[in-house]
Formats: structure tokens, sequence, C-alpha cells
DNA sequence: CTAGGGTTAG
């Protein structure tokens, strides 16, 4: 690597300046500078520059810096901005902060961009801004975050679309979804990127609903065509939401704009179809894509799992491995979910032990606590606890842990490993105040489902003190491309349909009572959420029950499937009901529930009532 | 000469 002599050489230049041969020769290597992709031709271009002495030259040493940037050479690049020190500009700064971002050392982004405010008081501009905004969402940096957006205000940058639309990004991976909002409608020109800013953003803060109204608004607005980010963000919410009308119709669009061939948008139709109980087409578009990633692969396997189908799971896995295609954490926790939901325990417990050494995937308290649910919920308890003892887990993953082992001690009437896990989770729910309303709630399905109802009423108690609030509990089926959300023991989002829906619950009620089926025989408390909804659940108004009562009225033809999204995890109960109605009735459904599927005809389950 | 979106789990 030649040395850089700027200062020697800085006086001499202004003469060279005039020098036709030596001028043209420059005039000829700028543009080439932006072409060099490979590390020795910069090298020796750069030698060239220095040989015509013109490496103080601010524009030149620019070209020259972001050749290597291109190139990854983050070394040489720091050493030539060093020795451009006389010749600085904000390009050159905001071109090195550009370079540490690539390389992954986004720190050192935001300490230059200190400096540079500082040492040398150059004004940022917007791209050194939005380099910055950048680094700050790959650190989930809030504090310099926020600084910046009120640099931003300062400057009078608001207005620059790619420095609005950075903030959105950076609002987004905070988890600051209403900021996000408030910085898009406050902008006055918006472009395609910024529309999937905010649509991912919605997205990935859990409003999936409103990032598919924004899609549609942009639709709507027929300024330019959606382009295969904002297409995988839809997709991605139609996914989360589960509705298969809306997941289809955008199939249908990203393949009449030509996007099918995106692997990125088909990896996220996989995800769509397995998240909307179709894995027929989930496997459909999968078995299209030539070559998969990791993820298309990963999406195929958790869909398989949550559908219960092992055996393909794991054939798919065996595929990847033979493509050369390197799995990794994702992909072991589904297939560790695949074997669970099967009952596949020692072909799990053998992937959980041999994923490290195989596949150089280390496996964490999420595989372990899976594995454990595994064991637990096939009776091997004590196999389970010793497992339990291989890893440590801590706050979450702990509190997680012992309420996985709590409920499978439970459920095996292995009340001495229960009450050990009681509490432990007792403890730990002292310790870590935050997210333990699943504890609580499973702690309080225990009493109450052993008919221990002061037990349950001290649990709720304790949830109120400490002010604990669960999610509630609700289902939702989609009928001709409209959602329609249902809470328990409420059918007025029926509308004018509700008496008919409520005729219905009541003749399907009492041939099930014919059949020998009791409401509430098994669990009818297991969803509990909070007084007013337990009430109402004893009277067999689960949530998921007046969604399908409802999708019945509304979707008469037998010939429909209906599909009914659940929140929470269905209860045994209304396990055991709806395989009663699918032969009342003669009809298919299937219910997603928080886990998995359950596909529901002529009286038997897809999950084998295990799950 | 320098800048901004996307997909897998929980």
């Amino acid at each position: 690597m030649v040395c850089l002599r700027i200062q020697s050489l800085s006086t001499t230049t202004i003469s060279l300046c005039h020098h036709a041969p030596v001028s043209s020769a420059l005039n000829f290597l700028i543009p080439r500078l932006q072409d060099l992709h490979d590390h020795r031709s910069v090298s020796s271009a750069h030698s060239r520059i220095l040989r015509y002495g013109k490496s103080s030259d601010t524009i030149i040493g620019n070209h020259l810096l972001n050749a290597y940037i291109r190139c990854h050479q983050t070394e040489d690049a720091e050493k030539l901005f060093d020795e451009m020190q006389n010749s600085w500009n904000v390009v050159t700064w905001t071109s090195l902060m550009v370079c540490f971002v690539d390389a992954g050392r986004e720190g050192r982004c935001l300490s230059l961009f200190a400096r540079m405010r500082s040492d040398v008081i150059f004004l940022p501009n917007s791209f050194s801004l939005s380099t910055v905004i950048n680094a700050c969402a790959l650190l989930a940096d809030e504090a310099t975050g926020r600084g910046i957006h009120g640099l931003v205000e300062i400057l009078g940058f608001r207005l620059d679309v790619v420095v609005s639309t950075s903030l959105i990004h950076l609002y987004a991976k905070l988890n600051r979804v209403e900021d996000a909002g408030l910085v898009f409608d406050e902008m006055t020109v918006r472009n395609v990127v910024t529309w999937g800013s905010i649509i991912s953003a919605y997205t990935q803060n859990g409003k999936a609903n409103l990032a598919l109204h924004l899609f549609g608004e942009f639709l709507r607005l027929k300024s330019s065509h959606p382009n295969h980010f904002m297409f995988s963000s839809a997709v991605n919410a139609s996914a989360s939401l589960g509705r298969l009308g809306i997941g289809k119709c955008l199939h249908a669009t990203v393949i009449r704009h030509g996007h099918d061939g995106n692997d990125v948008i088909a990896g996220a139709i996989v995800d769509m179809y397995g998240k909307c109980g179709c894995i027929e087409q989930s496997t459909y578009v999968f078995q299209r894509i030539a070559r998969p990633s990791v993820i298309p692969y990963t999406s195929m396997i958790v869909s398989a799992a949550k559908y219960g189908q092992a055996q393909f799971a794991v054939r798919i896995f065996n595929e990847m491995i033979v493509n050369g295609v390197k799995p990794n954490e994702v992909t072991f926790l589904g297939v560790l979910h695949a074997c669970s939901h099967a009952g596949l325990v020692d072909k799990g417990l053998q992937y959980l032990r041999t994923m490290e050494n195989d596949h150089g995937v280390s496996p964490c308290s999420k595989h372990y606590i899976c594995a454990i649910d595994m064991l637990g919920r096939a009776g091997r308890l004590e196999e389970a606890y010793n497992l339990s003892k291989d890893f440590h887990a801590a706050d979450n993953d702990a509190l997680l842990l012992w309420t996985t082992l709590f409920s499978n001690s439970r459920m095996h009437g292995r009340l001495d490993l229960a009450t050990e896990a009681r509490s432990n989770i007792m403890k730990l729910s002292i310790r870590n105040p935050n997210d333990v309303a699943g504890a609580y709630v499973i702690l309080s399905n225990a009493y109450a489902t052993a008919g221990n109802c002061d037990g349950a009423m001290g649990i709720r108690h304790e949830m109120r003190r400490r002010r604990v609030r669960k999610d509630p509990g609700c289902s939702w089926v989609e009928i001709k491309n409209a959602a329609y959300v249902f809470y328990p023991g409420n059918l007025s989002p029926a509308g004018e349909r509700e008496t008919e829906v409520l005729e219905l619950m009541k003749w399907v009620g009492s041939k099930m009572r014919d059949m020998g089926y009791e409401s509430g025989g098994l669990s009818g408390l297991s969803n509990f959420v909070d007084e007013e909804e337990t009430r109402e659940m004893m009277i067999g108004m689960h949530s998921e029950r007046i969604a399908l009562a409802f999708g019945l009225v509304l979707a008469p033809n037998k010939g429909v499937i209906i599909r009914v999204m659940k929140n929470l995890r269905i209860c045994l109960d209304c396990h055991e009901a709806f395989k009663l109605i699918s032969v009342i009735l003669d009809r298919t459904f299937v219910v997603r529930d928080l886990n998995r599927f359950h596909h529901f005809s002529h009286g038997i389950c897809t999950c084998r009532d295990y799950w």
C-alpha cells in the first residue's frame, strides 16, 4: 500500500492542473473509480492518483474513499480518511459513517457523527442524517435517535423524504409505532419507500389491520405501483391476521405485477398460507421456489409443524440439508415443534442433542423449553425436570419454563411436581413483575378446573392488585372477505343475524346433549380472562363457538370451509364440541389457535387430540 | 462524491 504525503504534494498540484495530458488522464480516472469493485484495482488507481499529485483534491479523495468502501476495505478507508484531513468535507465524513454501518460497527458511526459535530463543526446534510438514523435503528438506540430527530427539526430536514422515512423506520425498530405514525402524518411528500416503511412499521408492531388499511390507501392514490417491499409487508400483515381472503387477493396481485419470482415475497406467501390454515397452498408455492433460502424452508417446516405433519416437516428439513442450506435457530424451533405436536418425543430429543455438533446451531432456552414441553405433554415428567437442569433460564425464560412444567405436571396429575413449579413461579413473579400475566392465568385455570374457586379468586385478586392485564380472549372468522371479531358471551358483532346465530347454537347444543356431551364437563374455564368472561364461559359461550356459529349462518353452503382464528389456545371443551358439530352439520372447519391448527371433519381433528 | 422499506419463532 502506497503511503500518502498530502502536505508535501499540495503545493505542487496546482501547476499540474494545467498540464493537459495529466488532466485528461484524471478525467478518465474519475468515472473509472466509480466502477472499481476489487481491492487491487482501487489500490493501483490510488497510486496513480498519488503520482499525478491529485491526492489532496476533495472530490477525487472522496471517490477513492468510496471505492475502498465498496470493496469493504475498512482499514484502507480509515487510513485514507485520516490522510485526507486537510481536504475533508461533509461527504468525506458521511462516507466513512456509511462504511462503519456496512461493517456492522454502528457505534463507531455514531461516534464519528458526534466528532463531526464537535471537532470539525461540519453541518450534517440529509445524507449524514439518514445514515446516522439508520445506525440508531440498527442499535435500537432510542436516546440518540430521539436526539437526532430533534436535530432534524432544528436543521429543517423534516421535509426531506429520505430523512423522514428513515425516522419512520427508526421508530418502527424501537417499537414506538405511534411516533412512526406521527412522522408519517406530518410528511407532505411521500414516496413508495415512505409508504412501504409505514406499512412494515405497523405490521411489525402488531397493527396489521392498520397496515392493510394503509396499503389500500396507497393503492387508491394510484400514484405508483406497489413494489416487492410493500407486497412482502402486506402479505405478512394478512398472514398475522389469518385473513385468507386478503392473502389470496394479494397473491393474485403479486402474480399480476410480475413479482411472483421474488423469493422474499414467495417466502412470505408460504408463511401466509401456512398461517391461514392452507397447508396445500403453502406447499404449492414453496415447491415453486427455485432455490429456497433458509427462511422459506423454515416457514414450510413451521407450517407443517402447526398442522401436525411432523414427517413432512422432517422431510423438508432433510431436503434443506441436502441442498446445502444452513438451518438457523428458528428452523430448529420449527422442527422441535413438529416433533412435539406429533408426539415424536425421541426424534425431537435427538434433534436437540445433535443440532450443535451437526449443524452449528447451539440450543437456547427456547429450544429447551420446547423439548421440555414435548416431554411433559407425553407424560415423561422426570425427564422433563431433568432436562430443565441442563440450561440456565433467566427472567422471562425461567417463568416460561416453570409455567410449562406446571401445566404439564398438573395435566398428568403430578401434584408434587406441580407444587414445586408453582412456588417457583410465585418467586419469579415477585422478582420479575413484567410478563407474569401468562403465569397467573395458568395458575388461576389450575384452581378453577380443580373446583377451587377461592384459589382462583385469590389469583385474580392478586392480578388486580398488581395491575397485571391480559389480552382478552377473542376469535374471528372471515366470511366473504370481511372479518368478524367475537368476544366471549357477546353476540352483538353478528348484527341482524344475532337471533339466527343463537337459534343455531341452541339447536346444535341440544343435538350435542343427545350425543352425550356435557357443556363444561371437560375444561370450560381454561381460557379464563376476567370474572365477567368466566361467567359467560361457564354457559358455553366461548368466543370460538360464537365465531363458528356466525360463520355457519353466513355461509350455509356445505362446501365452504369455515376458518376460525383465536388468540389463545382452544380449550378441551370446545375441541370436543367442534368434533361433534362437524358430524351434526356434516361440515369442515379449521381453527387456528395460538399454537397450531385444528382441522375438524367427520368427527375427528387432525391433531388426533394431542396438542 | 455520501442516504431510506421486505420474509421465518415467541
